[in-house]
DNA sequence: ACTATTTTTAAAGAATTGATAAAGATTTTG
DNA sequence: CAAAATCTTTATCAATTCTTTAAAAATAGT
């Protein structure tokens, strides 16, 4: 299951992406204007779907500047099939280019391979010098092949999310809507709270992490 | 620059995969019998390029036998063209498939789109010859490597603004402006006591990259 | 030497974070 | 289905850190 921002003029392809890759289990966004493209939580989809030829804005200059903020796959999906306008997307910094009309199960295959690498890559480098993930589980073991750390849901998710983008710094707003999403409304304290206890029980053991970047936020820093 | 295995029956095939890949520099390792596949170091590949119809073992199975030793994108190049090849293909771990007769600039283009992925920048920085900002956690890290210098919100604001505008001479009520808003009135020795509290942080490291100017203000000089 | 400007010093004021505790949700258990 | 346990959110206040200000000392230019 993951998050997905679709951007098509044509209303019926965004219905068409959203009836198919809703089936699979995702949480598909879309957007019919280009320019409406929310500037805050892009960091939340964990995979882009762009048309290349929309009223009002450029495709490829779309995706150049959503790639300057944002790490997830861009994959285009268009009906510009020669493959010059292919190269082109693939260099503005898309990773995958699909030709319309393009068929519900090839999309859905793509769609799926790139999440899945996504995971491949991350299970592989969330271990750190002093604890590691275990991602299927959703457990953060502390030292070598010790007991668990005993995280409540929302404390291994700001912990995952922030291991994640390990260096990163991260205002409590960004971690609250990258873990609850955009429309939670909440206030500083809430994550302020999870923050402490989720360092008490990792100072515990004699781990210590998630390091306060003062006027900013917080970072995982192992 | 990377390794690249390429596995397919048609020595012509090989030819021009060698060819159009080491126009970018990259080294291909071409092998024509999937059986003779080394085993062993597999691991130093970036990148491998797969057949589906060969004689003496299927491309999918073979695929997904690398898959389970291999975490580097693997990529069909084939003539089986349908739909449901391409799905089953990219179910058993593939990240590409790429349909015979395909273009030089579409194989050149993907398989960079793969390579460029795997080497992605998750930090947007500001590099200059004794320091470099990494603008994404808001840190200014003198030399090489080193750990970044502990600067406060306003002092760190006022070094990226400096530096964006490398070499430009800015008054302190400009400085001020500029990063606190117009409202904010404010007396010089504001920024005057940043700037010094900043240069005593840098110069500790070595690094003096903030001039005077005088009777003007201050300019970043890297 | 004189003046204007910058740098330093030191301390008051403002803002942010961390800790404590308790109310509101949610999930589990009997 | 209700009670109990657990988790999430909120409010409040102390502790910490940062920003601003005023005034004295140092420095550059004329």
């Amino acid at each position: 299951m993951a998050n997905i921002l679709a951007v098509d003029d044509e209303p019926a392809i965004l219905a068409i992406i959203q009836n198919v890759l809703g089936k699979d289990g995702h949480r598909v966004t879309a957007v019919q204007d280009p320019r409406c493209i929310p500037a805050e939580g892009l960091a939340r989809y964990d995979l882009i779907l762009l048309d290349v030829m929309m009223p009002h804005l450029d495709g490829f200059a779309l995706c150049k500047k959503l790639r300057a903020c944002v790490d997830c796959p861009i994959l285009f999906l268009t009906a510009k099939t020669d493959e010059s306008a292919l190269v082109q997307g693939l260099e503005t910094g898309a990773d995958d280019y699909i030709g319309k009309p393009f068929g519900a199960a090839e999309l859905r295959a793509r769609v799926s391979a790139h999440l899945r690498r996504e995971t491949r890559e991350h299970f592989v480098s969330l271990a750190f010098a002093g604890a590691h993930f275990n991602l299927s589980s959703r457990q953060l073991v502390v030292g070598e092949g010790g007991p668990p750390t005993n995280l409540t849901k929302s404390e291994y998710a700001i912990c995952e999310f922030l291991a994640r983008n390990q260096g990163q710094v991260f205002s409590k707003e960004q971690i609250y809507e990258n873990i609850f999403g955009l429309d939670g409304a909440s206030s500083d304290t809430t994550i302020a709270t999870h923050i402490k206890n989720i360092r008490a029980k990792l100072d515990a053991q004699g781990y210590a992490p998630i390091k306060t970047v003062w006027g900013i936020g917080y970072k995982w820093d192992d």
